[in-house]
DNA sequence: AAATCAATTTAGCCTTGACTAACTTTAAAA
DNA sequence: TTTTAAAGTTAGTCAAGGCTAAATTGATTT
């Protein structure tokens, strides 16, 4: 039970600072690729207007950003139509949403109020690993069941 | 319980999105402060050449940081000479180191494994509201006394 | 005191992700 | 069918945060 004479090997600091940069690479990635997905479900498309509204930000920023997904094979798009996920794009979505759900209901299960965790689950969903994730799973189904 | 019939008033996404965006911008420098505090007490002085270490970043990138540091007010530094920080930058240094251990604390209490802790915990951190940092507290407290 | 080596700085480059302003296209109204 | 409004695109700008390569400074050895 966390025996203090046997400590853990702790990592390199770099290395743990290596993978908070990948995951910051990923970030705007997955919300975008989540957000498309809600979208299409929800209002049967996703435009790019209805993007920047969710986000907060300019449809310029949004035209951006969707070249990027594309280039990156997320995402299909033609001049002044809506957006479509690629295959790979759709499996990032299902992921991602899959791992924000988690992180929310583990949030609100802790006793941590709605609105609060609908803040603070939109960023640690990016930076919770496979383990962390099921420890999160595993508490929230246990409040439940 | 989780009274159905009663949702919670849903923040506008575009709020949501704009809280993650203001805690990106801080990340880099609330993991300086708290390096370099750590470098202080471990080492006597903060020398960039040991934050690019720990960082696994080059020393050009250290010194750019640094300079944007110094025009916030975080630290003080002189060409050739280790850096210092500012009451501001220690006050920082203090709240994130804190903010650190409980987030860290909280995921092993949870059951996670204390190398992975030390990678999710990285990034968490910047993410976590004052409110969940108190339930994560209050958790690690509970499994502990 | 000179030479050398390590640390630091500078200059120049890149991508991401934001913006504004101006322009073009599409869709809706008149 | 023309006009207008909304949506989308393009061009240009900026800051953050990374990089490499080259120049400089400071510290250690000889
Ligand atoms: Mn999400
Ligand atoms: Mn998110
Ligand atoms: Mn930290
Ligand atoms: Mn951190």
């Amino acid at each position: 039970m966390g025996d203090r004479s046997v400590p853990h090997a702790r990592p390199n600091k770099a290395e743990v600072f290596a993978r908070l940069r990948e995951a910051h690479a990923r970030e705007v990635t997955e919300d975008y690729v989540e957000m498309i997905a809600d979208l299409i479900e929800e209002e049967g498309e996703a435009r790019s207007v209805a993007l920047a509204e969710r986000f907060g930000v300019t449809a310029a920023t949004v035209n951006n950003t969707i070249k990027r997904l594309e280039r990156d094979g997320f995402v299909t798009s033609r001049p002044y139509r809506s957006v479509f996920l690629t295959d790979e794009g759709r499996e990032l979505a299902a992921k991602c949403r899959k791992r924000h759900e988690i992180v929310y209901n583990f949030l609100v299960a802790l006793g941590v109020d709605p609105t609060t965790a609908e803040f603070d689950a939109e960023g640690i969903e990016h930076h919770v690993s496979e383990e962390t994730l099921r420890m999160f799973a595993g508490f929230a189904g246990g409040k439940r069941g």
